[in-house]
DNA sequence: AGGCTATGTTGACACTGTCAAGATAATATC
DNA sequence: GATATTATCTTGACAGTGTCAACATAGCCT
């Protein structure tokens, strides 16, 4: 029982599933992932995993929840820097988008793909974390509209959509290879942003 | 050699595995498609598509080719409608992209997806078809800056990326079904093309 | 000590993409 | 018109996948 490599009972093959499939994805992406070559990582049989996860797809929404955990946290640090004026946090917080999708593609793509949200193979639990990411998109859109960053005239959930869209639309062409290369990164995001800004100039 | 059921030479087996696939992709998307059984429908046996594509790659690259043969003739006969002001023309064309992406949602996965982009598996004859309509994304982004419509500040290389990279988020959105949903789709087009055109508007 | 339950194992199944080798038909060549 | 070449299609095989069923082990509770 000493020897933590050779007894029966893994231990933790829970947590231990999850980190070395982060680490996969990672490296390789969801596609490549298999539970197979997961449970040989991990020295354990190819049925062992089904013990602590109904399904491939429930392991990945695991993965997924914390993610969106993560980033949930982050953006909310940014912002409520309220020592910084709103303009700044809303470029910032473009950059951080971006840039977090750009760090982190492999498990931005599953977050954010159709792997999970397609075919209703979201788990509740996953859901239960990414419905207050989304809300908080709109929550900031509804400030920075009232801050007049934003125009004021669209409802916040439509502008959410549409300034989350795009954030989403350069991260995904970024993340595919499309037409859209790392070193155009930062002035993609100050394009968006000052497209964004501008439109909120009033005039009359 | 009458009947074409019977005959051993299938006579158009190429356009007859497009077409099914085609017709699959469209009823369950792309990752569900299997070259076993496309072969099936076909009538077929299933290492006989290997004689007109070299793998399941090549065949998916087709299809997206012609799907973006089809938009790059859509989006071009838009364009060029001269009649009609350019403010409307920009508007139309927003509408008709997530129209055409919510219209055919596997098809669009497929053609802007990671399947084929990601690990540079797209065929030089998808990239051949692919790019020029890229470039026409571009073209008509600096024609827009020209006419006033979006701003004149950024290049037009960069406004593209940032413009069609919201269409791009949204149609991702919708398909994906998160956070927004078919009803939301003549709102959202309006939000952006309100938010793009009032962004150019000159002030002092 | 006994038994229950959580956790691990091997075996099996249906499915996938793809290669190799052989069969057949259409076509080109003499 | 007979023959050879080539395009096309077939069956057989292999390694890989997710997942179910049946069984084995170990930890924990009473």
């Amino acid at each position: 029982m000493s020897i933590a490599a050779s007894r029966y009972h893994h231990g933790d093959l829970r947590s231990a599933l999850l980190d070395a499939a982060t680490r996969r994805i990672d490296k390789e992406g969801v596609d490549s992932l298999s539970l197979r070559k997961l449970a040989e990582d991990v020295g354990v049989s190819r049925t062992a995993p089904y013990h602590h996860f109904a399904d491939k797809n429930t392991l990945l929404s695991a993965i997924a929840a914390e993610g969106f955990r993560q980033w949930h946290a982050t953006a909310r640090k940014i912002f409520e820097q309220e020592d910084m004026p709103a303009a700044a946090r809303f470029r910032q917080f473009i950059h951080e988008y971006i840039g977090y999708a750009a760090d982190h593609p492999q498990l931005y793509e599953l977050m954010f793909g159709r792997t999970l949200w397609q075919a209703q193979s979201a788990t509740d639990d996953l859901k239960a974390v990414a419905f207050p990411c989304f809300q908080f998109q709109v929550q900031m859109t509804r400030f920075w509209q009232m801050s007049g960053l934003l125009p004021q005239g669209p409802e916040p959930l439509r502008l959410a959509q549409v300034t989350w869209g795009t954030l989403h639309g350069i991260a995904r062409l970024l993340i595919d290879g499309i037409y859209a290369d790392r070193s155009h990164i930062d002035q993609m995001c100050d394009t968006a942003a000052d497209l964004f800004m501008q439109a909120s100039v009033d005039r009359e």
